[in-house]
RNA sequence: GGCGCCAUAGCCAAGUGGUAAGGCAGAGCUCUGCAAAAGCUUUACCCCCAGUUCGAGUCUGGGUGGCGCCUCCA
């Protein structure tokens, strides 16, 4: 079963040929750290480090490396309304960075190149970029010449005749052209600067990413994703500059996922109704947020919602009790053979999750093959008598493609303090002498504590709301 | 003006031309001391109109309605 991806390159899935057999490597454009990071930032952030995830566990050996933009116009601005310096900001946010993507269980990538990290490199790119007739400076700046590369435009599909330029943006009489970018950006008196050939400056936007990704995985990468708006300019950009370098094609596969509405509104901070990631995290668990990331497939857009929150929590709940429950009934059950329908099941489930995510990572008919195994499990856990090895096939299955997805929280068992504890003996006993009123009377104080007790035919069972 | 995307049940959301997955919510029933969890049952002529085809949610053309990008943006 091949692995396929929608490249945005060739607007087509294609079948993934790693560079190096069993290698990936990987480039997914980071945060510019100036403020904690939202709910739009949190989608590729998941979403990639689920596509990481499972070409791991289908044998890759993946070097993913996330840049942080850690100079730019957004940090100097932030920086001066904070009383602060660009450095402590970035360092900061890149802090915060780390403190929410883990809070989404997502697993660190194995590079985090800073721009201010490599700026020998990047000064490096444009003066080779400036003797191949690529680049030219004007008054401090220097400017990609995009009339030189015939193929600007070819992974956003764009003529550079029918582009609407200065529309949003002002275009820069220092340029030659309008579509041309900056690839070094003279510094203002008093801005945070570095020497360079053309003066006292900083790296534009687009030509980190070039040199970075060059500088820590070479000139062709395997896989380059970001969000669908860095497709153009950013992406656009980086493939003319790197090209342009190198000679050779910067990446084979360019992803782009979809964005998150909210209230079916775009997010945007002038609509006041952007969500930290870090805010979320407070009320809503992370493996919520990653349900919910992974309900819809990357490429389309997502709504982000109370209720869409709410029906994630639910349909997780019924995994988790799912899991819960195969779990209670380890202790009771028999020695014996793994049930048939189970072995079946886990199989076809198994078949069916890495069919779909190799479809491009069609993440919510992966969702679907977990529901399939709980639609399996549920009803052999009803059987009277059931068998350890079933159960332990079960849960290893689970266990398997929750390694992918990371949407299952770890286990918490046992931990209840002695008063809980106490209070549950009590209802048993209370039970036995069909003591309703008390019965009942611990239920609802203990569901008051967050502890909520079902009686199933092998005993209580306990789970946290 | 250019380049694109989307439209499937009350809601969310998949779908390789071959009688429309899955989840949430709702309803009824079973199990339960009562619950919970779970099980069973139940809900779609796939935005409209043409066309291609033995056969179209799927392909083509034309509409309608949303939306994105066009040098800050995930």
């Amino acid at each position: 079963m091949a692995l396929k991806i929608y490249n945005t390159l060739t607007r087509s899935k294609d079948e993934f040929k790693p560079i190096t057999p069993g290698k990936v490597k990987m480039y997914v454009c980071g945060p510019t750290v100036y403020d904690y990071i939202h709910i739009g930032n949190a989608r590729p952030v998941i979403f990639f480090d689920v596509v990481r995830r499972y070409l791991e566990s289908s044998g890759y050996d993946v070097t993913y490396v996330v840049n942080f933009t850690d100079v730019d116009d957004k940090l100097i601005r932030k920086a001066a309304q904070m009383e602060s310096t660009v450095p402590e900001v970035a360092e900061l946010f890149i802090q915060k960075f780390y403190e929410d993507t883990e809070g989404l269980g997502v697993h660190k990538a194995t590079l985090n190149p800073r721009v201010t990290e490599n700026i020998q490199e990047i000064i490096d790119f444009i003066q080779g970029l400036v003797d191949k007739g690529y680049a030219y400076e004007n008054g401090g700046d220097v400017y990609f010449r995009t009339t030189k590369f015939a193929e600007y435009g070819k992974l956003s599909h764009q003529n550079l005749e029918e582009l609407q330029f200065g529309i949003r943006v002002e275009v820069d009489d220092r340029k030659e052209n309008p579509q041309d970018f900056v690839l070094w950006k003279g510094a203002k008196p008093g801005e945070i600067s570095w020497a360079s050939p053309w003066g006292e400056g900083r790296p534009g936007w687009h030509i980190e990413c070039s040199a970075m990704a060059r500088k820590y995985l070479g000139d062709t990468i395997d896989i380059h994703g970001g969000g669908q708006d860095l497709q153009f300019p950013h992406h656009e950009c980086e493939i003319a500059q790197s090209e342009c370098f190198t000679g050779h094609p910067m990446a084979n596969y360019w992803m782009h996922n979809g964005y998150i509405n909210i209230n079916n509104e775009k997010m945007s901070k002038s609509m006041g109704n952007g969500i930290n990631v870090n805010q979320m995290l407070q009320a809503i668990p992370p493996q919520v947020i990653r349900y919910f990331m992974l309900s819809a497939h990357y490429r389309n857009p997502l709504n982000f919602s109370e209720e869409a929150v709410e029906q994630a929590k639910n349909g997780l709940s019924r995994i988790e009790n799912c899991i819960a429950n195969i779990k209670h009934r380890l202790s009771t059950a028999e020695v014996g053979e793994p049930a048939e329908e189970i072995v079946h099941a886990v199989t076809e489930v198994q078949r069916q999750f890495e069919l779909k995510m190799n479809d491009d990572f069609n993440t919510p008919d992966a969702i679907t093959a977990v529901f399939e195994l709980v639609n399996a499990a549920n009803p052999y856990l009803q059987q009277e008598s059931v068998t350890r090895s079933s159960l332990e096939l079960l849960l290893s299955r689970f266990e398997t493609m929750d390694h992918v997805l990371g949407i299952l929280a770890k286990a918490e068992e046992g931990l209840l303090d002695e008063e809980v504890e106490q209070l549950i003996v009590e209802r048993t006993e209370a039970r036995k002498t069909k003591n309703w009123g008390r019965a009942d009377e611990i239920r609802d104080l203990l569901t008051e504590r967050g502890i909520i007790l079902e009686d199933t035919a092998q005993g209580i069972r306990w789970r946290r709301k």
